[in-house]
DNA sequence: TATTTAACTTTACAGTGTTAATATTATATC
DNA sequence: GATATAATATTAACACTGTAAAGTTAAATA
């Protein structure tokens, strides 16, 4: 029986090929300018290949989002269990968000921009690993009023406020480069302090 | 001499015909989804004949940006007109700023999004109304500093802070329709209360 | 060995942005 | 009024696109 699980070994194998050309071929170059063919010429297979494996081109970045919210998820989790301080962990995660942003722009834009325009509805609803990213985010807040450091707003509306400021930082920064920015570390500094400063109670 | 002003009335008159339908799929397809075929259809002209107005698809996009625009920008600079007191403003500077994005998703999405995508280092740089946009923002900010409301940080940073939150609520709400959002009022209304209490000396 | 199943490819279709060459028109000149 | 000239619009074509359907090949089962 060590057959079926050899075959399926190698469809496995294919399929992650397949989404790692994308990913690369995706960032590279921007969703809209890579074509099926492209990607299938990458690894060497025929692009209606592609099709056995994924429903359709937004299928395929779909795929490809969820390993770069998997990788933002690590990041983030990773530096909360390091943290104790609620505002201390809150404030570096920030900036850790806005860096990931900065370190892979065309997957932030791919993941938080283009993805919820080529699937509507579908967008970080359901028991995704988006949805998982924004619970990390607002477990930290949900700490920092319930030790009373931040005015007794609900919750989510808290959360919300905090996510809001560091995608629109992170988005300005990447969709416009040659804006006459002030320093970028003192720009998303300042966007992160200003929005804790304006939570606390 | 009246020849020639007539035939550039009649120019003017087409290009303006192909802006509108531009803008009109534009908003009701978005930007991917609209051929040049298909705007040439709506105005009964054949594909090419965009070519004579326009440079190619991206440019088409640009100046249909433009308008969009200047729309923000009178809104904004009435707005500030008819106040006196900067925080005051500012506070309904934010708050038409996001409907205005709520109000015309696409074209904001188009303007603020799709457009820098597309025409790779010309964002809101030189003397253009996006610029203009901008400026309007800073001045009231600048105001509020000045009477010492706000703390003595640079006025740039300060405005840009500010961007960021507007610029970040508005995308998420308008790219994320399904997520479990706190009632869409009380969200904008935190974003700029939060970051202009942040703000404040 | 014959047949079924899975994996993959070839072919094809209707559509895309854009260019070059061509045709049509309206104006200016004789 | 006839002809040359300029402006404007069109046709045809190219090299692409995503993807469906049919065809091919190799391996697994009977």
């Amino acid at each position: 029986m060590g057959i079926k699980e050899r075959r399926a070994r190698e469809k496995e194998h294919l399929r992650q090929q397949i989404l790692s050309a994308a990913r690369e071929l995706f960032v590279k170059e921007g969703y809209e300018n890579v074509s099926m063919r492209k990607i299938a010429n990458k690894i060497e297979y025929s692009p209606t290949t592609i099709y056995l494996h994924f429903k359709d081109k937004a299928d395929l970045l779909d795929f490809v989002c969820q390993e770069t919210l998997l990788n933002l998820l690590n990041t983030l989790e990773q530096l909360k269990s390091e943290i104790n301080d609620p505002v201390e962990t809150l404030r570096k995660s920030g900036r850790a968000y806005v860096e990931f942003g900065l370190k892979y722009p065309q997957d932030y834009k791919l993941t938080f921009v283009v993805r919820p325009q080529f699937q509507k509805g579908l967008g970080l609803v359901e028991g995704t690993i988006g949805e998982k990213v924004f619970n990390c985010l607002r477990e930290t807040v949900s700490e920092c009023i319930r030790q009373k450091i931040f005015r007794q707003v609900d919750v989510d509306t808290t959360s919300q406020v905090m996510w809001s400021a560091v995608h629109g930082v992170t988005l300005l920064l990447i969709d416009f480069p040659d804006f006459p920015w002030v320093e970028q570390d003192t720009l998303i500094d300042a966007v992160i302090r200003t929005t804790i400063e304006g939570l606390k109670a």
